[in-house]
DNA sequence: TTTTTAGTTTATAAAATTATGAACTAAGTT
DNA sequence: AACTTAGTTCATAATTTTATAAACTAAAAA
């Protein structure tokens, strides 16, 4: 199989997103593998084919393979008589990202709750906020939906 | 000065809001100090309160609370003849919050503009998907400052 | 002037994270 | 049956992060 190197500006385009990943905590060898399945032109890429274009160890890429995975931020597709797997972004199914976002915001809410508990100054100002945070959130988590079917009709 | 240590119970809420930003990828000092003064009944702690709540030495303290003040997570006041420096949480100023998001998720659609310019395969499923995240992020920005305008009103 | 207070800075130690190579596995090929 | 392929697992090494103690500073108090 043709082996076609990536050009550096695409080398250097997957290090500045492997950094920026990196900044929001991400390990340095996912955040690189999922900048790899965005620059790269080819519609899927081999497990071979991530350890040359990153130049990363097996391991590394089995375990950073494995928990992009996990997390469903990338697939593979296989095929018939192929005992290669064909890995891709999963950034198609950007819609689940913002559910996520959700998630995250609801989390926050459950522990601002906890701390509203435990408190017993219950009119301070640090109650109001974690109050009018835990609305805003439910507010949000309402909304949501509707500026998203807003958003699939203002575009057709 | 009378000091009143917390209970049990506010330390291990402590701990769990500190586990929760770590996760966010905050430093395990920071973290604990956030939540610190979030559980704390007390309007400000001083520095030393600081230490000696969170069992720590003051360098880390000196670190952390510095790190806090930078990214605009606490804030301190002092009082007139006292060289201590009385810190909160800025969790009232949330709003900003919201903002901060937004920039996040511009920062986001540059990102993946640049990754748009680098691909040649401009019909790709990941180029189309790049192009509407970058609408969607584009359509929020507009939408947030209604929403939230909407929800103050809502509440009164 | 000396001492105390309220921190900061720095060198170092301890711990955690990250990456590697080498050995291994399990399936498919020759 | 031996070999190759496509990985996985593990022990170890390298690097980075985090925390500390101790020395230091600058202002205020005694």
């Amino acid at each position: 199989m043709e082996t076609h190197n990536l050009e550096t500006r695409k080398k250097e385009l997957i290090e500045k997103i492997g950094v920026f990943y990196e900044k929001w905590g991400m390990q340095p060898v996912p955040a690189r593998i999922i900048g790899l399945l965005l620059v790269t032109d080819k519609p899927y890429l081999t497990f071979d084919e991530i350890t040359t274009e990153l130049s990363v160890s097996k391991s590394a890429v089995s375990i950073a393979v494995n928990l992009l995975l996990n997390t469903e931020q990338i697939e593979y597709i296989t095929l018939p008589g192929d005992r290669k797997r064909y890995f891709k972004s999963r950034i198609t199914n950007w819609k689940d990202m913002v559910g996520s976002v959700l998630d995250f915001a609801k989390s926050y809410s459950s522990l601002f709750n906890e701390i509203l508990e435990i408190r017993s100054d219950k009119d301070s100002e640090v109650n109001r906020s974690l109050n009018e945070i835990i609305l805003f959130i439910e507010y949000i988590e309402e909304a949501l939906p509707h500026l998203i079917s807003n958003w699939e009709e203002s575009k057709g």
